[in-house]
RNA sequence: CGCGGGGUAGAGCAGCCAGGUAGCUCGUCGGGCUCAUAACCCGGAGGUCGCAGGUCCGAAUCCUGCCCCCGCAA
């Protein structure tokens, strides 16, 4: 069986693998352009285009497929997997693929259509999540499911964690799933009502909010594009936040404790956090331990409380 | 030339503007206190101050060039 997988960010290489490992014959991996990274920007290419490189696959990566999709009808594939490619697909190019396109979804569906289902089910305070494998058709993440599981979110879990998990188990739903499709018999269930969520951004953290939804928050946005808190002259970005037991009153965004001992604990709207690890504006990741020994943050501080909209 | 911060002991920082003894917190090592300790007390080790050149009696500090790291924005 002929396959074309397509893929873009690291989230889709676990899942790429196991269809390399298969068995299957992958003849091509459909990818987005190289892009700019960085203060530099170098063109940098997608995690997906560099594993297919070094696996010696043949890569395609259209600025537009949607009009730019003679090469991939070339290849005579079967069927298509997708994970995270980053393009809407067309009729025409679904019709392509005799097999159909299948499609590895970070979420249980219908919940999290879209972009960033992961770090929305953890800023949202899920207790689970888990990844779906459905039959792509024209509307966002709408079609018929064909299999589904379910995973646990710890609050240990970031955003760069959970993503690991899901990635692991996307590999092992498609691995189940490509041996059912080939036979062409299968049960498709169809999907419920659900909302499609937009990529998420950089975000200011309102410590007016409860200590969970500070901690998710931050946890969700971690370890790009990141929550972050001013205080005094400083930017902070938060790379982990756990609860924290507090029976001060004080008001949100006050620095309740700041030492290498007692560590850094911030008072929200109900209850408090304490930041385990973060980045200051110009500096690197470091352990809130290593930045309180620089002495920057002292307790009885105000962080901004940003402005309701 | 997109905007900006930074490179000083193993870690995180101060000192630089107004050149003149290498400082702070943590860690580490040794000793003490304690039933005990990640707690407390005493003591010690540990630094080519990113690299190269220049100015100067004297440079972490002032000047020039270079290397590297990072935040924002794209």
């Amino acid at each position: 069986m002929k396959i074309v997988f397509a893929g873009t960010p690291e989230f889709a290489l676990e899942p790429l693998t196991a269809v390399i490992n298969g068995g299957y014959e992958v003849v091509a991996v459909l990818t987005q352009p190289d892009k700019p990274q960085g203060r530099k920007g170098t063109l940098t290419p997608s995690p997906v285009k560099e594993e297919a490189l070094r696996r010696g696959l043949f890569v395609l990566q259209p600025e537009k497929l949607r009009t730019d999709f003679s090469a991939l009808a070339a290849l005579k594939a079967d069927l298509m997997v997708t994970c995270a490619y980053g393009q809407i697909l067309t009729q025409e190019i679904l019709d392509l693929f005799p097999l159909g396109v299948w499609n590895i979804h970070a979420s249980i569906l219908p919940a999290y259509r879209g972009a960033a289902p992961i770090a929305r089910a953890i800023i949202d305070g899920c207790r689970e999540t888990g990844v779906t494998i459905m039959k792509t058709e024209l509307g966002l993440d709408t079609g018929d499911i064909l299999l589904a599981e379910r995973c646990p979110i710890y609050d240990s879990d970031d955003c760069g964690t959970l993503s690991d998990r899901l990635s692991r188990l996307g590999a092992e739903l498609i691995t189940s799933a490509l041996p059912l499709i080939e036979r062409g018999d299968y049960p498709l269930r169809k999907q419920g009502e659900g909302f499609v969520c937009k990529k998420v951004q950089r975000t200011e953290v309102d410590f007016s909010r409860s200590s969970r939804e500070v901690s998710c928050l931050i946890r969700g946005l971690s370890p790009a594009p990141f929550a972050y808190a001013n205080v005094g002259e400083l930017t902070l970005n938060f790379w982990f936040a756990e609860e924290a037991a507090c029976e001060e009153t004080a008001p949100a965004g006050t620095v309740i404790e700041a030492s290498p001992k007692e560590g850094l604990v911030i008072k929200c709207g109900e209850g408090a956090v304490r930041i385990l690890e973060l980045q200051p504006a110009g500096g690197r990741r470091m352990s809130a331990r290593d930045f309180l020994n620089g002495r920057k943050l002292t307790k009885g501080m105000q962080f901004d409380i940003p402005r309701t909209v």
